[in-house]
DNA sequence: TGCAACCGAATGAACGTTCGATTGATGAAT
DNA sequence: ATTCATCAATCGAACGTTCATTCGGTTGCA
């Protein structure tokens, strides 16, 4: 393809783009540098000219697939919201970036349970996708008692292993989804997660 | 090695456990034949006389494990439980069972996430670990009116998927876990899930 | 004697990575 | 305005390795 057509930006984007796809299809280890390449009409060597490696490219994939996931599940939360509102607004906002990016939860599920990830765990930090500003927003919620006073993992657990677990279902069983699935599960949450000694 | 020194059962079951060991150190794709092999001290043309293929060994071993889980969790339920003790027994089972197999959680956290299960899923049909079980019992208090009157679905990745997501914590962060941990969070699931217009 | 269980070196395909050659943009020198 | 040097960007054939699988031969029980 004649070279000109797309410039450095362009090119890293659409190996991002192709390598997502292809991981979604054949999974990892079904995704050869040469498909990648050949998906995105950016040669072998031009791949590797930028990503040392494949591992670096997996690698800067997940980093920028989890800046994805932060801006978007944080983003719509107005001023007036009260907690519980926030609450739910980026509990919704999570399952739906998922299902409307059905490739990056493809890729961070096989991410996250490959040794990829347990051997790079140090150096990635914040694990599951955008769970740091997460364990921030339960800690508030245990802080102003508005939530069970337990150790704020146990909610993080809960608050993302549910929502994980739905888009797993609805990707690979028949669990066909609508919003009063989406509010009667979110619901599910609130009541296991409020305090109820002093909460509503 | 002495042939004589494993019978045919002993060496499937030397296959399942080498293989289950070098895929939760190095993943499904850094597991090959040589090294389970080798592992196993059993002969690779062996394995092959058992299993005609790499896909077909590591199918094996997902039903083995499968069938491990269901007698796993639904054991020690006694005559007098209530549907809430059943419900907190089955539960921290599952959890237990994780903990004290961590190789079999990783197999399945890998299996589930691969192309491979997608790719099968029709013929697997039971799909996370022994959920047509529990999507009985938990139809079941549904039924009763005891659980929250939703699609039984959303009850089983609320059920499923806080367990399979704390295990994962537990394995992959810094969360120690203790019996009174457990408490909290089995109750976390419980006030999500019951049915507050007839309950408690 | 026959047959199933067993063995592992050999095979061929697939893969990650390398590297020498080519292109095109930039800017200094003329 | 034109030439030229430089260097990053680009390319893909070729290399060496690794892997799943095969197969011809061996063992030992019935």
């Amino acid at each position: 393809m004649n070279v000109r057509l797309m410039n450095s930006n362009e090119k890293i984007a659409a190996v991002f783009a192709s390598t997502l796809k292809l991981i979604q299809t054949n999974g990892f280890h079904g995704t050869p540098m040469s498909k990648i390449a050949q998906e995105s009409d950016v040669a072998i060597g031009t791949i590797y000219h930028y990503f040392p490696s494949k591992d670096d490219l997996i690698f800067a994939l997940f980093k920028h697939c989890r800046a994805l996931l932060n801006d978007y599940i944080f983003d719509g939360i107005k001023d007036d919201f009260s907690y519980k509102d926030s609450f739910f607004h980026v509990w919704r906002n999570f399952v739906k970036f998922y299902l409307e990016n059905g490739h990056v939860f493809s890729f961070f599920e096989q991410f996250f349970s490959s040794p990829y990830y347990e051997k790079n765990k140090a150096e990635i930090q914040e694990p599951v996708g955008g769970q740091n500003k997460v364990v921030d927003f339960l800690q508030e919620g245990i802080d102003r008692k508005i939530l069970k006073q337990v150790n704020v993992h146990l909610l993080v657990a809960s608050y993302i292993g549910v929502a994980l677990s739905t888009v797993h279902s609805i990707k690979f069983k028949d669990l066909s989804f609508s919003e009063r699935n989406m509010e009667e599960l979110i619901g599910i949450i609130w009541d296991g997660a409020i305090n109820r000694e002093k909460n509503n």
